[in-house]
DNA sequence: ACCTTTGTTAACCAATTGGTTAAACTATTT
DNA sequence: AAATAGTTTAACCAATTGGTTAACAAAGGT
């Protein structure tokens, strides 16, 4: 809790930490008004309701994965540098706030809608253009023939679960924070090169 | 709700269906008895709180899936084999119970400790066998030098990850359930040779 | 100085929810 | 059939929690 930083600010910085902590369901307007240091009804009157605060927050955190994430899918580099450009991007971010998965995973869970509504404003991600592109660089003969949606799940599944399953792993390995970051970072290289290994012709 | 079995048994599948749809926290025990078509006191008879009730039905749960995860780790069967044995057996069981994935790992996220001790009855899980065998594979020349842990995370990163992010999964590409559940059916072994694949020397 | 707007608080309210109590009903034992 | 033990219920209770109210302070405009 920052004291010199305006009222609002101070409001969604710890609305951030204590959603992410706690989702939606298992945060207290209480709790987020101590953090931020005023009263409960002060709360209630920079954001009128639990709801709209939650959104704020959930559209922010989500903003700030999905745009680098499409720009990288959607721009002209070639598969594979595409491919490693992902998974640094990714993880290399996912590392800087290793609560952001679990929170979205979660929040999309409880309501799938909310997602495609307040983030995605209605419309589908776009996919198409790198869906396109492996199938090209199949024709082509770059990568061998690969179902795309598996790729892109492959993709995925590797650079995210780890963060997702963090608690577990640390929990039944006994490892510490230091060594589990130490783990990912050296897993950003080695999930890219298993991928492009695994398509290349 | 079948009427015609003992209340106790009653409780426990409606407690199930409640306790995995929605979490500790999320769940009502109201809508728990209602589902059994009980009074909530009656519950309260047979389980004395709903952190014994909740502790029931997660062991059950966490003790369907984790023994046959481990048998297969901890069998005699050379490494590829056993690879084989986990995706299809793994994704086979959760195509089952889909929702079993993200109920365990969002109650460990809540409260890891819960979990190795209501399950692990206080111990840590058994890797080191499939580890030293990984180990001696690599010096035998079967597979490529390998970091096991990694080996590890990437086999069941893919297996359960899409379950994990289904409710994204689907809203984003407008997948049926039906769609989804033959993707990872062919998914099963595609995993699978992706990952013999990227390891074999 | 006076008034209006904005920011802030303490106290309160209604709904939800996990849990309890005491009585009633049922089956079993004697 | 009477007593006993086990099962089930309606009504209740206390704590939590999202949200409201009314009063009060601070700031700005005139």
């Amino acid at each position: 809790m920052q004291r010199d930083s305006s009222t609002e600010d101070r409001i969604l910085a710890s609305a951030r930490k204590i959603f992410l902590d706690r989702g939606l369901e298992g945060a207290r307007m209480q709790d987020i008004a101590d953090d931020a240091g005023i009263n409960k009804a002060l709360l209630h009157y920079y954001f009128r309701n639990k709801e709209k605060l939650f959104d704020t927050i959930f559209v922010q955190v989500v903003d700030e994965f999905l745009p680098r994430i499409f720009a990288i899918l959607n721009g002209d580099q070639p598969l594979f540098e595409k491919i490693k450009l992902f998974c640094s991007e990714y993880i290399g971010q996912i590392i800087q706030t290793p609560y952001v998965p679990m929170f979205i995973i979660q929040e999309v869970n409880r309501d799938p809608q909310r997602f495609i509504k307040k983030v995605m404003h209605g419309k589908h991600p776009p996919f198409q253009k790198i869906i396109a592109q492996i199938n090209q660089e199949i024709k082509q003969g770059i990568i061998k023939p690969t179902n795309p949606v598996q790729l892109l799940l492959n993709i995925i599944s590797l650079c995210i679960f780890p963060f997702l399953a963090r608690p577990m792993i640390q929990t039944v390995t006994g490892m510490s924070n230091k060594d589990f970051f130490h783990l990912m970072e050296q897993r950003s290289e080695e999930v890219c090169s298993m991928i492009i290994y695994s398509i290349k012709a």
